[in-house]
DNA sequence: ATGGCTGAGCTACTCAGA
């Protein structure tokens, strides 16, 4: 089973790049974040052309967080957080595999900066809320993937200047410590374990030239809880998306998994 | 290099992203 995660950055802005993509890529399962969009807004017509029935947690403009899948999703929901900004930033539902039912997070993390902002607070507050809700469900369940963008550098080999990150909202400490907290509960960042030292980006900003550079950094993830780590096969960063007319900033992260 | 693109909402410009 192919799962993939991609902060589209607006899925009605990228429709054409979104189809393309799954044309040649075909995706069991597609998580889609930023997809800036009401739920009666969402393109679901033209994903359902190609087999796949969506499940919507969109709200005017900014944020909001989609499940393409070629097969039924249970028990979708979207108010595991309770969201003190009635953000739309996660979506969850769950799956079998080879009779294990797994449950699929869907998350679109705050960025946070400026940081000594509210913002900034939001974002702490939002990951204690997250950590601590996942900490709870792992209690009754022990089969769990957390895909998305996380908007968290993990390491100082995860973006391209680290200096300038160091008190960036995406790299300071407090926060790698929030992510950090997460895999003690029992998960693995999966990339990572399959590539120790391998410098590789999921993000590019657009200005500066920054794609062309290859200034970039690794914050979209997928995370696995540590019973699903037999059933890996493979995990890869498509740089390809990011290289076409009208890209996303980010490009998608796809697992392999059976 | 703290914003030099990009998108939404709206139709001039602000807000947001990372």
């Amino acid at each position: 089973m192919k799962i993939i995660s991609w902060n589209v950055n607006s899925v009605r802005a990228r429709i054409d790049n979104v189809t393309d993509y799954i044309k040649e890529n075909k995706p069991d399962i597609l998580l889609l974040q930023e997809i800036k969009t009401q739920n009666e807004n969402f393109p679901s017509d033209a994903f359902k052309k190609y087999g796949y029935d969506s499940y919507v947690f969109g709200q005017k403009s900014y944020n909001g967080v989609a499940i393409l899948s070629k097969f039924p999703i249970k028990n979708v929901s979207n108010d595991f957080i309770d969201d003190e900004l009635k953000q739309s930033r996660v979506i969850k539902g769950e799956i079998l595999l080879k009779k294990k039912k797994i449950e699929i997070f869907n998350i679109y993390v705050p960025n946070g900066n400026p940081v000594e902002t509210e913002k900034y607070s939001y974002k702490k507050k939002w990951l204690k809320q997250f950590v601590s809700k996942i900490q709870k469900k792992l209690l009754k369940s022990s089969n769990i993937i957390i895909a998305g963008d996380f908007n968290i550098i993990p390491e100082e080999i995860d973006v391209y200047d680290f200096k300038r990150y160091e008190n960036d909202a995406l790299g300071k400490l407090e926060i790698r410590k929030k992510y950090r907290e997460l895999l003690n509960l029992g998960f693995k960042d999966i990339f990572r374990l399959k590539n120790k030292n391998k410098q590789e980006y999921t993000f590019w900003d657009y200005f500066a030239g920054s794609w062309q550079k290859n200034f970039g950094m690794r914050i979209d993830h997928f995370l696995l809880s540590n019973n699903l780590i037999e059933n890996v096969v493979s995990i890869k960063i498509n740089k390809k998306p990011r290289s076409k007319i009208k890209p996303s900033d980010h490009t998608p992260i796809e697992l392999q998994i059976n």
